[in-house]
DNA sequence: GTAAAAAATTTGGTGTACCAAATAAATAAA
DNA sequence: TTTATTTATTTGGTACACCAAATTTTTTAC
């Protein structure tokens, strides 16, 4: 059965670009291993098959990085686990923090047209559950201007757009919170006193 | 990644199954081998490997079958393959012939009520786009008195209720003509020059 | 510049699911 | 019954995607 040929690759890819969107710093063997929970030697020969398929590149100082085909390819992939996020949200009601696990599974069907269908099904969302956009047909995506919450300024009111962390622990803390994409938040204080930054929240109505 | 651990079980159960429902005659590890597509080397090893899980059965003749347990987890499997044909062809506009690649992928999906959810979203069907009965959530099946067509008596009507082959050519084929589940058919003449059987049909209308 | 720490890489494994080809056992045909 | 044929089984492989532990290389700190 060669139909699950490529889910470890795409992973791979998917999980590059993510880094690559979220970190200004160069990504490296390590840092791709933890973000995959992979042992570094896996990863390492991984990244060799990869190149070797012109899917990524690794530069001098070693840092890995996305080809435009990679690129590509793993904007593909995320626009199947988007789309099957909106499905499993919108037409078999689940809640938006419990999807990923499935999409992750979802996203690998290999179809030419199924993903195009189920999008034309979903009446062409440009969002997924969490409110992170989704590609085009061609692997295109549009950006729209969105800041981390915590570089909002005090007393100014936000509207959630996308979220930085989709692990279970925090989507289910934020379902607690009754915070979700789309909602309208207050910032009212901010402090720092480490790294992280905590910041206290006021829930608005629906203005 | 543990997801996708039980393809090529469900894969030998399904096989299993369908083969004991179609064939008086019992399965033996070329047949199932043959079936599958795959080398007899791997079959017996796979075959022994279920066996030690309690999901088929060796007798001493050889046969191969489905122990109670392994006969629920292929319907089960069918289930999943089933209701996903119907979403194909309800939901994404499939015909029914072009879906059943896609159902072999979606079907190895795993999650406890993912499957719950879809047969709920398309409002509990009886039949998938063939005409074949869905088993429930525990796993049974609502059998259907149903005969080969080529057993049918001339002149009498029959609906067609499901397809014996499932191959990509005869679903084609079939297509072509504009047979598909649910229609009603007159034979008009029937005559077995050899073994099989051929017969004129005369679609009717929709009375 | 050298020692310590970190990152990269190599080496030798694992489990799953597959294969071809050789051999053994069972069945059928003469 | 003895041979021929068909099944079953064993043996020695492959590819994929993973791992732990040892080693080498690179970076950082002193």
């Amino acid at each position: 059965m060669s139909h699950f040929a490529h889910h470890s690759e795409e992973n791979y890819l998917k999980t590059l670009f993510s880094l690559s969107a979220r970190d200004i710093k160069k990504v490296n063997n390590i840092a791709l291993a933890q973000a995959l929970k992979l042992n570094p030697a896996t990863v390492l020969e991984m990244v060799r098959k990869l190149a070797s398929k012109n899917l990524v590149e690794v530069k001098k100082d070693k840092t890995i990085s996305l080809t435009e085909k990679g690129r590509k390819r793993a904007l593909l992939t995320i626009r199947k686990h988007r789309l099957w996020e909106v499905f499993l949200v919108d037409k078999l009601r689940y809640k938006w923090n419990e999807v990923h696990e499935l999409a992750e599974q979802l996203e690998h069907i290999e179809s030419k047209d199924l993903i195009d269908r189920l999008e034309a099904f979903l009446d062409y969302p440009a969002f997924d559950p969490h409110g992170d956009p989704i590609p085009d047909k061609s692997g295109k995506l549009k950006i729209s201007s969105t800041i981390p919450l915590s570089s909002g300024e005090k007393g100014k009111r936000y509207k959630v757009m996308s979220l930085a962390e989709t692990n279970d622990a925090f989507l289910t803390y934020l379902e607690k919170l009754h915070i979700k994409p789309g909602m309208k938040l207050k910032v009212e204080d901010l402090h720092s006193y480490d790294q992280s930054c905590s910041l206290f929240v006021h829930i608005d109505g629906d203005p």
